[in-house]
DNA sequence: CATTTGGCTGAATCATTTC
DNA sequence: AGAAATGATTCAGCCAAAT
């Protein structure tokens, strides 16, 4: 019953643990995601059935007919078949994340509500919901609605401590270096990257326009992770990932829009390394305790420090702690008790004299650790 | 236990059936409820508790403390627990609402998807799911998110065959003539607006912008329609409902948002009937029946008429239908059958002769409309 | 060749009245 | 009650044809 398509790429092989990397398996989503080790995939981005309940026809002002989405795998008897569809795939999917793994879907307010509802009974931890919007919508043509304009993204971590991947740094750099918003402007897919068949008919009714996944690989993965797709329809989650250097496991049951994925995502040169590289953080930086200083003899036992109006001051001791009046404790605790304050970075609060003129101590923190930094290099 | 809190205004009389109109009620959102007459309301505006979890405060970068949600209303043990009092008040909600009316409600990815799987479970019928795009959200400081920018609402029917009030014509105009989306863009509640105490804290943690109830109103009710808020707060929408003319009726718990609501709402001046008039939908135009066309002779039997290409022909008959080769039957039937179309709208299809010049037969119907118009002055 | 015009289309829970 | 008739209504983007 379950069938692996030919894989696509011959880095298939580099995964190890068994995964078939870069591959397209053909049948049901559920199946196949049991049958994948536990624990294996960093990502998992899923746009299932919508479960539109379309009873008419829809014709344009001009007459016109709307050519909707009615296929066979978009209905279900009731919302109690929708939702056990949906908390089975998403237990599966569960499964196969890894503890730090994160999950994407996708959907409008048909079904967008169950799914968040089921993430949540399931314990996935949510992080976001994004809108999705667009610049092209369809009309409301009856005039008896706000037009449709958007879809809407939950971004969901497998478990509340996961600690998911989060390009933090690259985001804010592509968004004029503000952070980047929940909303997300994009047209649908439509001309030369929508595909068509031989009669110009689109392949998949859906498809979903390759920026879109180009903004959740970047944000929420980095290169070589793996990236499994449980509604696979014509591979934008695979072609996606090949251009940025991702794996992808795809899983699709309709035998026509696996053949068209198949042949879309050969024809794409996977990315290089240097070129999909993510910003780096700013380099997690070496911990240096306030001791250490001490140690070094950068700061002198007895030594006052004082804040920049010098309205408080605290003595330097030998192990590193600070003393004011009735006060001690670390340098953070102490800033904090002298202010009445909950909280303190007492790195940037307390300064010292330093050749005649005032600096904070977080100075003397950089001094050391540029000197890390020669000594590392 | 439940109480009325004095009347704003002297309207409450006005309301008949026993309404408590332009009021606040103290106590329970779901006993006050319960309380009023079934199908006595036009829309509901509900801004329930959000079931944030916040477990730890949040410190901005700058080591101050975010005054964040922690009000004891907010919290709910599970989600069960939460799921339980949503579906409460959303059933009372919908036995108060009129056989037409519809219901507004706003969360964020804490909630919405819980309210929102309830109300289809509850068969309320959604219209749109609308967007709140915030041009000045919080950021998010720890640099692990996307910035919360948004928050969802949900527009829904009380069933699927109310027949709701949308002011499609006043919401397409004021949108420089093109359709309302989904996606709205204000900014949240700051500077005058915000209301503050004597110690200038803000007296409501949430208190939402005037600019999204004015939007909501003005879509989706009628100058004097009744729009009740179970969780009334400081009284927003009991102020849009004021200033534009329509009565509110406002439940709330917490003394002390109610009487700031008071105080608010008081100082407010109705909105006077001509300004709150909302664009008047293109008059509901009587109809007129192409045959009463030939019956008045504006029309003679025999006429031949023609589409703006000259491909098609069709004769007028004395009943009102036309002739076209084998086909015969309303204006609208043969129009459809010339082309080979599933639908034709035969008032703009068909052309005729007159003097001299070709015109749509519309525009004979169009003058018939307009003698009925001055019989009628 | 550049520009304009017209046609086509996209995840849509898209009507109301009369017979 | 259900079928049929009647009638009100569209936006951005892409592409092909025309100017």
């Amino acid at each position: 019953m379950l069938r692996k398509a030919r894989s696509v790429s011959s880095t298939a092989a580099m995964g190890a643990r068994n995964l078939p990397l870069d591959t397209i398996l053909v049948g049901d989503s559920i199946s196949h995601m049991n049958g994948l080790p536990a624990g294996s995939v960093d990502l998992i981005f899923a746009d299932p059935p919508y479960n539109l309940q379309l009873d008419q026809g829809l014709t344009r002002p001009d007459q016109s007919r709307v050519d909707a989405v009615d296929d066979d795998w978009d209905k279900f008897e009731s919302f109690a078949h929708y939702d056990t569809f949906s908390r089975e795939w998403l237990a599966a999917a569960r499964r196969v994340l890894k503890p730090d793994g994160a999950l994407w879907v996708i959907g409008s307010y048909h079904n967008i509500f169950r799914l968040g509802a089921a993430l949540q009974d399931l314990d996935y931890w949510l992080l976001n919901d994004v809108v999705w919007r667009k610049s092209n919508p369809m009309p409301n043509f009856r005039g008896t609605r706000f037009t449709n304009a958007h879809e809407t993204l939950i971004w969901a971590a497998r478990s509340q401590k996961s600690r998911v991947t989060f390009n933090y740094e690259a985001m804010k750099l592509s968004n004029d270096e503000t952070q980047m918003r929940s909303d997300w402007l994009f047209p649908i897919c439509t001309g030369a990257e929508r595909l068509k068949d031989e009669d110009g008919e689109k392949v998949h009714p859906t498809q979903k326009p390759e920026a879109l996944l180009f903004r959740i690989l970047n944000a929420t993965t980095n290169p070589g992770d793996v990236v499994l797709d449980p509604f696979f329809g014509t591979g934008t989650t695979g072609a996606v990932a090949r251009k940025l250097g991702r794996h992808f496991i795809g899983i699709e049951r309709e035998e026509s829009y696996v053949a068209a994925a198949l042949k879309r995502i050969a024809s794409i040169r996977p990315g290089q390394r240097e070129a999909v590289q993510i910003t780096t953080p700013k380099r997690r930086e070496a911990r240096v305790p306030f001791g250490s200083l001490v140690e070094q003899g950068l700061i002198e036992p007895g030594t006052q420090l004082f804040d920049p109006t010098r309205r408080y001051f605290a003595m330097v001791r030998a192990d590193g702690s600070l003393v004011s009046g009735p006060h001690q404790g670390s340098i953070h605790k102490v800033g904090a008790l002298v202010q009445g304050a909950e909280a303190c970075n007492g790195w940037t609060f307390w300064h010292h004299e330093s050749r005649g003129r005032t600096a904070p101590i977080d100075e003397l923190r950089s001094n050391i650790r540029a000197q890390l930094e020669l000594l590392s290099a």
